[in-house]
DNA sequence: TTCAAAGAGGACCCATACGGTCCTATTTAG
DNA sequence: CTAAATAGGACCGTATGGGTCCTCTTTGAA
């Protein structure tokens, strides 16, 4: 089965709540535990998932008490295929096309060396053309400044 | 790392070399050690490929002494899709698509259920689009019908 | 008629990768 | 000064899949 890590699903589902919720760029911050219980997710594996989204320079996370997470662009900018980058690595699926270090054994007699780009890049163009926005759908509350957003939860 | 399996990988080889041997439909056959031989992979690694394509109509396999298989189908008409669908089962990048079966514990509070289906229809045209003609590449021997073609290997 | 060569269909083992958890250090608001 | 939160690791158990092997059936040829 051709499908992508848990650890990828997850990071979609953190990052769209935390527009949901309102963290987007220069708002306010959402914390890893909170995000655990509002998303259903343990909340280690969620704290993991964001240290690597922050690594990626998709999420910012503020330290300290009253620190939290937000995105650092809107969904609509996005491309699914950053994430899965940012989580799981580059989108090869092949081997031998990982550069030149790997170097395949059978490469002398091999009769599809070097076909596999055009599928790798057909792959990426698909990806990027879909938006976490296009996952997450409309948002359907207001940036929840609103108090009664908050507890409605 | 969003990658196919290995088996995916040396399907696709053997399928190629099929081709490129003459195995073609209603051609002469290629034993599995020759397939071996000639790719470079190991036999009973080759053998199990070929197994599991036998049973998904992509390859047909004669059985006794003088047996082998061949293509049931030219590779032009042979989408990558199917052939990674055979090995790896359906393409669905993530668990929450396979029917109603597996059901998701978050799913109450899941933002982004069912909105997966479009990225999974976008891999699925990519790789239907793509056949494996066009990853075997121009077949540089003609059908090994002659005699000074397969001494040649 | 017998034998050898080849596919069909499983069962099985093991290494790798991944999910998941936890620990410690650092930062910062109150 | 303390509590709350992120940052950055290390660590372990399991599940998946790659790879091998064994047995049975089929079939051409001696």
């Amino acid at each position: 089965m051709l499908r992508l890590s848990k650890l990828t699903d997850y990071a979609v589902v953190v990052m769209a709540r935390l527009a949901r919720d309102g963290a987007l760029p220069h708002g306010q911050v959402q914390t890893a535990p909170g995000l655990a219980l509002a998303t259903g997710i343990a909340e280690p594996t969620v704290a993991k998932v964001l240290k690597i989204l922050g690594q990626a320079g998709l999420v910012e996370g503020l330290r300290g008490a009253r620190g939290g997470y937000r995105l650092t662009r809107p969904l609509a900018a996005v491309p699914l295929s950053e994430v899965i980058v940012a989580i799981d690595g580059p989108i090869a699926l092949t081997a031998c096309v990982d550069g030149g270090q790997g170097q395949c054994e059978a490469q002398g007699i091999c009769a599809v060396r070097g076909r596999w780009d055009p599928v790798n890049d057909a792959i990426r163009r698909a990806l990027s053309d879909i938006t976490l926005a296009d996952l997450a759908g409309p948002t359907r509350c207001a940036p929840a400044t609103h108090f009664a957003q908050l507890v409605a939860e």
